[in-house]
RNA sequence: GGCCCCGUGGUCAAGCGGUUAAGACAUCGCCCUUUCACGGCGGAGACAUGGGUUCGAUUCCCGUCGGGGUCACCA
């Protein structure tokens, strides 16, 4: 009996690698470009950590033109839920993220180098499992979970480092023989590879965002093909960027210290190591300690979040571009016009540690976002927030051209409007335009009935012209805040403030609120173009009899 | 605990041996203004700490402290 044999005993219909070798031949693309992949198991929501990783592998492989796929990690059965690569997929595609390469669907991809879902690889890894096996670098290990169990106590008993490794590697040392006969007597094994390192040398790798970075040589016998048959996380990471010729893996940091363990297996594989890029993760600050963003406590680690609110695809995008890249804030001051897709993105300019999720800056970056769209965008996107989310919002939309006017208000101008960050915060920025069932009418300087009444009487009587154009419109509040008593001028109010009640200003608020119920609206001007006539005046007039109550 | 990573204002961060230590968000004040949002101007606010190396350290080295990660038949 020898390895060979051993190997066919294990593994008896396993093809060579070779077949595989050549069915996933190198790729044909331009010198340095960035091949690399979302690799997600389908173990729960989409998080925003998870997004941040594809959107640094889009932009690294898009701007080297590379290729940037989607694999589906699902080798742990156990732990995976319904919908799980329904969600992966339909997030990406939610902010316009979706792959070269890879699944599509839950049962469809696309590419040459599939199947782009792990348990559909199975006889691929075990291949590469016997491939190992018949070089006496992996081996048959019959320790039951009870036997790894014990061992690992008498390790912390003995405070000693724990793992399957040296004089604890108990199956390693088993002859050929031994192993045949335990196999052909039903025992039940797993495969581990056969580590040839020494944990008191030590290897040097260079990342591509963490630098340099040394560690001890990986000297445990790790699991690669488990009791189910599939490979664990590190065997099919060695396999599969192999096959799918990937040139950068970009990945959360919690990955920095299985790098040893990596680059071993693609070593002993026969593999070319691709180059690793570590990413520092989102995190959050809780009560003075940093924390990842965690599922269960923070709402905003879901992806499902930002389109449930409503906070544009792009505004989270350009947020997680800018702790991708620092430059990236001050490429969109020079150039606030052109599309994130011409941003000069680089791999190996991102920051080392982990940034701070910051909401406030995202729904700052919301807010301008917003500000550069027509009304006529702002009213799709609104829209389509709406069907989803939000049915009385669809029902305030339905008159379109109306809308539009309501939207376009202070807009497309040089100093846009910046007041809504969101999809969710439109409703109430514009409610007012569409209902006049107001809750309350809160008057400020200027709030005794008298007053008000007159002003508002006044107004609809004396001064109110639709066709004013609005200096003209101005100039007559002025007039009927003189006529009133009040100061004309806001400045010559500040100059002899003993001298009047109020000012112009203020009779502009009793109109805003008695038009709008509202003390800050835009520009009430507009307001008052976009309502006509007969509605200002049937509000106005609304406003009086409210008074009377 | 072992191993590894990180540590510039509240936050994101430029800077990488000599700088008045940028900028953005947030905050405060002023200006603009019929209100708000915007915009303009200005203020306050930082190199975790102790040793080295050096003529000179935020920048380099070591220790300390602090934060994070990892030590599965989970990824």
């Amino acid at each position: 009996m020898n390895y060979k044999e051993l190997a066919d005993l294990i593994f008896p219909d396993a093809k060579e690698i070779s077949y595989y070798e050549e069915k996933y031949p190198e790729r044909n693309l331009p010198e340095g470009a960035i091949v690399s992949r979302f690799a997600p198991s389908p173990t729960g929501f989409v998080h925003i950590g998870g997004l941040y990783q594809a959107l640094v592998a889009i932009e690294a492989s898009r701007k080297t033109g590379g290729v940037f796929f989607l694999r589906i990690e699902d080798t742990d059965q156990k732990r995976e839920i319904e919908n799980g690569v329904t969600d992966i997929v339909n997030s990406l595609k939610d902010f316009d993220m979706a792959p070269d390469e890879g699944m599509i669907s839950d049962t469809e991809e696309i590419g040459k180098y599939g199947p782009y879902k792990q348990s559909l690889r199975k006889e691929i890894y075990q291949a590469y499992a016997k491939y190992l096996l018949e070089q006496g670098k992996a081996y048959p290990c019959f320790c039951t979970p009870e036997d790894d169990e014990e061992r690992r106590v008498k390790q912390e008993n003995a405070k000693i480092r724990p793992g399957y490794y040296g004089v604890w590697a108990k199956c390693r040392n088993l002859t050929v023989e031994e192993m045949a006969e335990k196999i052909k007597n039903g025992e039940n094994y797993i495969i581990r590879f056969k580590s040839p390192g020494r944990e008191d040398r030590k290897i040097k790798h260079k990342d591509v965002i963490k630098g340099n970075v040394d560690f001890p040589e990986n000297d445990q016998d790790i699991v690669i093909i488990k009791a189910d048959g599939l490979p664990t996380y590190h065997f099919a990471h060695a396999v599969d960027d192999h096959l799918m010729r990937t040139t950068h893996v970009i990945r959360s940091d919690e990955w920095l210290s299985s790098v040893p363990l990596h680059l071993q297996l693609f070593h002993e594989l026969g593999f070319k190591a691709p180059k690793y890029a570590h990413i520092s993760p989102i995190m959050k600050n809780d009560n003075g300690n940093k924390r990842k963003l965690s599922k269960r406590k923070d709402p905003e680690a879901a992806v499902s979040y930002y389109k449930e609110e409503g906070i544009p695809v792009n505004a989270v995008k350009e947020y997680l571009l800018n702790i991708a890249n620092s430059t990236f804030e001050n490429w969109r001051r020079a150039n606030p016009d052109k599309p994130i897709e011409e941003f000069d993105f680089q791999l190996n300019k991102m920051s080392v540690s982990g940034a701070l999720f910051d909401m406030v800056k995202l729904l700052d970056i919301g807010k301008t976002v917003i500000s550069k769209m027509t009304a006529e965008e702002v009213y799709e996107k609104s829209l389509e927030w709406a069907q989803k989310y939000d049915k009385e919002l669809v029902d305030m939309l339905k008159d379109k051209e109306y809308s539009l006017k309501v939207l376009g208000i202070e807009r497309g101008n040089k100093k846009p409007r910046k007041d809504i960050s969101k999809w969710s915060e439109v409703k109430q920025n514009i409610k007012y335009m569409y209902d006049d069932n107001f809750e309350e009418y809160p008057y400020q300087v200027i709030s005794d009935k008298e007053s008000i009444e007159k002003i508002l009487n006044l107004y609809i009587e004396k001064y109110y012209d639709e066709n004013d154009d609005k200096q003209t419109w101005f100039d007559k509040i002025k007039e009927l805040a003189g006529e009133m008593g009040y100061a004309k001028e806001v400045k010559e109010f500040k100059a002899n403030p003993d001298m009047y009640k109020a000012h112009v200003g203020d009779v502009s608020t009793v109109l805003r609120v008695a038009l709008t119920g509202r003390t800050n609206t835009p520009d009430m001007y507009e307001i008052m173009k976009v309502l006509g006539k007969e509605n200002v005046i049937n509000r106005f007039q609304k406003a009086i009899k409210e008074m009377e109550k």
